[in-house]
DNA sequence: GTCTATAGGTGGATAGAC
DNA sequence: GTCTATCCACCTATAGAC
């Protein structure tokens, strides 16, 4: 009854798609590569996603929900907003640990050669993220317990540009403490006061 | 007399393969797609640059040389601190406006896929920027011209990824302008004081 | 659902004529 | 320095048996 692409089988082949573009980019690994890992044939993996595009999209969609249900974790947890920036943050650095770049940081940097259903989903996970941290920062700074000039979306989009960036250049170097000093910084100065 | 990367033809080759690598990454473009635009043959560019690596090598180490003449003109100037970080901006900034990405901004999300050689280029690449913006902080808040807390080597990599990260986003927004908002935030808070 | 086999295309790279 | 021709590996994708 249920849909190709919500299988077991399905599931497993998006994992390792997962780890193999946050690693490599979208671009940088095959059918050929999952099937290897699997055990099993290329033919079996277009049963299940018939296109490389179809993959990636469901790809997309999949970790923006696994995201959005980390965010809601963190909301039910009712910390105070920093615990909640830290925790947020740590979401980054959990990824970072496992040695792959955020999915759609890595794909942000794949976009042109992205098809159109995928670069969607990239922006709305974009779009989701800043969302749930513009509201975070605009009750933290309402209730005194964050600091920040401006508009709140502004300073969530440059929030997420600074992890993404930091993730990216930590990943040259093998050294997730690059991350952690960079992500420390900002919580510092948004915690002043 | 001159090496055969130096030639006329070779700088035409890395001029648009630099394109290329910017917009689609290393592994997002082919020899095919130089020779198309050039006009030529795949084997002629084989001639110039024996192998993918080779050309990527030297694509990095030039536009390395590049930004540091460029960093160095900006020193020239001797303008105060913050001007001097306006202007190191607008390096980034006048990439973004011709919808391309930080060359190695590019190539870090590439990296795991890099020959050994391009990696330690890029790494070099990341290594000088560091260098300069950790000089120019520090002169800065000697001065009493910007405020940041901490070591000025740790700012200023937070600063680099802060830029990275918001012109990789950006690019996905095909909205240089997120770009901009970003690093005024960034420079504002800097000069603050 | 998974397999074998294969199509049709493109990747980087080389040999050898001009 | 540039060309034609070619190699071989790899890519995404499909047909059809089991």
């Amino acid at each position: 009854m249920a849909a190709q692409g919500s299988s077991n089988t399905a599931q497993r082949i998006l994992d390792i798609a997962e780890r193999l573009v946050q690693t490599q980019g979208f671009n940088g690994f095959s059918y050929a590569d999952i099937a290897a890992e699997l055990n099993t044939t290329k033919a079996s993996l277009h049963y299940h996603f018939p296109t490389k595009a179809v993959l990636g999209t469901e790809l997309v969609a999949r970790y923006s929900r696994n995201f959005q249900t980390a965010l809601e974790a963190i909301e039910k947890k009712e910390s105070d907003p920093l615990q909640r920036l830290r925790d947020y943050v740590a979401l980054y650095a959990r990824v970072l640990e496992k040695d792959r770049m955020c999915l759609c940081g890595m794909l942000a940097s794949d976009y042109s050669t992205l098809p159109k259903p995928m670069r969607e989903e990239v922006r709305r996970f974009f779009d989701g993220n800043e969302a749930w941290l513009a509201r975070l920062l605009e009750e933290g700074r309402k209730a005194h317990k964050l600091r920040f000039n401006g508009a709140a979306g502004e300073e969530a989009r440059a929030l997420i540009g600074a992890f993404e960036g930091a993730m990216l250049i930590a990943r040259s170097y093998d050294d997730p403490s690059r991350f952690e000093s960079a992500a420390n910084r900002v919580l510092a100065r948004l915690g002043e006061g």
